[in-house]
DNA sequence: TAGAATACTAAACAAGCGTTTTAAACGATT
DNA sequence: AATCGTTTAAAACGCTTGTTTAGTATTCTA
């Protein structure tokens, strides 16, 4: 127990966090399993909230991160539209259970939404708008795409598995089923469904 | 006022759980907003959660006949493929935040999950995965589509926006723009996606 | 080493929660 | 008219919540 009380409240309420959402999280709870006392989170983060805001920042971040790698600018754009599902399936699947904490609070909104998640989505919704933007000029994508269109459904169907995780494992997809085809299976759909040459 | 108590009770939660969720919302301003007295909830629901579940129960039974209308079994399979889209934007015109209500229990389950939720999925899971089984059969969709796989990125593509509504309409979406299109370009996307005929 | 700033804690606080209790009002039946 | 079960209301209960207070260690600075 090296770690300072600020990072174990931390590292605490990002677990509990993701797995439970705010509301059914309480302080106390989240000091517990950081081995800390409850009122250190007011002393560090100014309140509850400012520990679920400082939480949500540090994620977009590594997200963000993520995207920037995936995603990188000097790459074509139809290779940054598979960046875009490669890297969010990686992910997911290198931090578990954050993903679905990010889209609880794109579901529902907290007093966040503005100043946290407003401009992080506004700015991978726009790498994603301008690839597909860029892939219609080159030609490479049908043109008359509306790109903002094809950015929704492109990542409706790269978010909504995660979104609803617990139903999806028991009801929707076989709970042994693996998940490693299913991006190449969306950009299969996206690129069909979008591409240049009509059927 | 002239609903009885029961009635206003569950048309108040209704909307009130639906806003803004579970916890979010006490039952004094549920038994407020119906000009009830709190105790009431208890009396006639059980406690908090019966009235929850009430709700939930009585949403899904709607939904589902929705469903049963729009993807009526006597129709070719591709028209039920296409009469679920249709009906669940439909079902989102005529009751806004009714699904963000489903998918955030669907996002975040309750204890009602087991007992409400996974049932009436699995109905409605079944119907578009047997219609895609058709028709896949039948010619209509590619040879070797996986009706499962497929069905999940139809309703990906179908529930998302309602999902994400409040950061769609500020950051993805005009707030002005028209969804009556959206409906169609999904199922374009679909049809082409998984399309019988290769490019 | 004295003093000040920082780090942390236990206890108390006020507010809100869902529920239960108690009792009054109501409508139908005897 | 008296009595019944049903319906509605007010108040109180016990509990949990997030936060604050007040205080004690600990660490750093002069």
């Amino acid at each position: 127990m090296d770690e300072s009380v600020k990072e174990r409240l931390l590292a605490a309420a990002r677990r509990l966090f993701s797995e439970k959402g705010f509301d059914r999280t309480s302080v106390r709870e989240i000091a517990r399993v950081a081995g800390a006392n409850a009122a250190a989170v007011s002393y560090y983060f100014g309140g509850k909230e400012g520990l679920y805001r400082a939480v949500l920042e540090e994620i977009w971040a590594k997200l963000e991160q993520h995207f920037e790698r995936f995603m990188a600018a000097d790459r074509p754009p139809m290779e940054r539209i598979e960046g875009f599902v490669r890297g969010l399936f990686a992910f997911h699947a290198a931090n578990p259970s954050l993903i679905r904490f990010i889209n609880r609070e794109l579901a529902d909104p907290t007093s966040c939404f503005e100043t946290v998640i407003v401009p992080h989505v506004e700015k991978v919704a726009g790498l994603l708008r301008n690839s597909i933007s860029e892939a219609v000029a080159r030609g490479e994508l049908r043109e008359g795409t509306d790109p903002t269109i094809a950015a929704l459904l492109l990542a409706s169907m790269s978010n909504y598995l995660f979104l609803v995780g617990a139903v999806a494992r028991r009801v929707i997809l076989d709970p042994e089923r693996s998940l490693d085809g299913l991006p190449e299976g969306i950009l299969s759909v996206f690129r069909k469904g979008v591409a240049c040459r009509e059927a």
